[in-house]
DNA sequence: TATTGTTATACTCTATAACTATA
DNA sequence: TATAGTTATAGAGTATAACAATA
């Protein structure tokens, strides 16, 4: 065999940029020797069923469309959701204290403040203890968005899950990852 | 009230690019009128608490973050190992079988067949039945890095809950999950 | 010197449209 | 005309470093 190996000859690793790029003459066009495998009735997953990250990348996956596909003219993401409540029931708190809580580091923070500040939703305010600081604040426009969403999102979350659990196994299963998000530490 | 609205004199909605570079001077010099929130002890999430979506955002969010951590070395995303998989497993099926297993876009799965292909762990063969087709199967080369996926990945997704989770509490987590997975149609 | 918030940058992920080659 | 695969592009998410103002 050839054996053209992935590592270039500066020895670094391929980007996924590079590697599109470079993949361009990449499909051998051969015949293939054996019989074709006719239209695989079922594809088999193997240990991926039983993976716990399996189910976690896809099911928010399909969380994310679905609520996209809901919110639709409200042009709001999730994660956006999330921090309009935390600032909304946590009434000047620091951009600090929304990284922590929302578990994003203080660059992505800031980018959705401008996001929210740029709507009118929001206003920092300077801190008269510590002038570094920033308190966070919504404005009304941010407090009628809030209970909007307030009103909305509920449904949302809930039409997700449909009919494919019983009321009791989707609080099971809420109260199970509540425990596990509770739980982890590294 | 001045009511600065969000809108763009040309109507058009803010990209999220743009609020980012008009925002430079939004933040208002102003000290905070009332007394400020000293140090809040604990957020308040409110519904937060009780949303499905909440939890699979924060619990992937997690996992990914542990799955490269442990993964470290090997350069490889969870997305990526479940393709390996299935790949492994389901010897000669195509680009677009591989898409609707993985959910992805056909944009998608032709990126992440290439940077396999620049790796050297896959090879694509063109289909003798229908000249369209590719073919996809793993080199000797993918079956190596399979097999070692095969007896770490296991080990990685365990870690992950660690012991936030009793092993009855998990596997009845992952039952649920399973569940949900298989009824979700929109 | 250290910290808060911010900006800049780069890379990955996701979605869409356009292109090719075959059918 | 339609389909399988691919490429190109842009927007959104994520991570890191550098910077200004303040402590």
């Amino acid at each position: 065999m050839s054996a053209k190996t992935p590592q270039r000859r500066d020895g670094t690793r391929l980007t996924r940029a590079a590697a599109s790029r470079s993949a361009k003459a990449a499909v051998v066009a051969r015949q293939s020797e054996q019989t074709d495998p006719v239209e695989l009735p079922k594809v088999d997953f193997g240990p991926l069923n039983h993976y716990l990250g399996f189910y976690l990348r896809r099911l928010y996956d399909d969380y994310r469309k679905h609520f996209v596909r809901q919110a639709g003219d409200l042009d709001i993401q999730p994660r956006e959701v999330g921090a309009l409540f935390v600032i909304g029931l946590n009434p000047g708190l620091t951009p600090s204290q929304l990284s922590a809580a929302l578990a994003l580091d203080g660059a992505q923070t800031t980018a959705m403040l401008n996001l929210f500040d740029a709507r009118g939703l929001l206003e920092r305010r300077v801190s008269s203890i510590d002038a570094r600081s920033r308190l966070v604040y919504l404005t009304a426009a941010g407090k009628t968005m809030l209970t909007l969403l307030r009103k909305l999102v509920g449904g949302f979350d809930r039409s997700f899950s449909g009919d494919a659990l019983s009321d009791s196994e989707l609080e099971q299963l809420i109260a199970l990852l509540a425990k596990l998000h509770a739980g982890i530490s590294d």
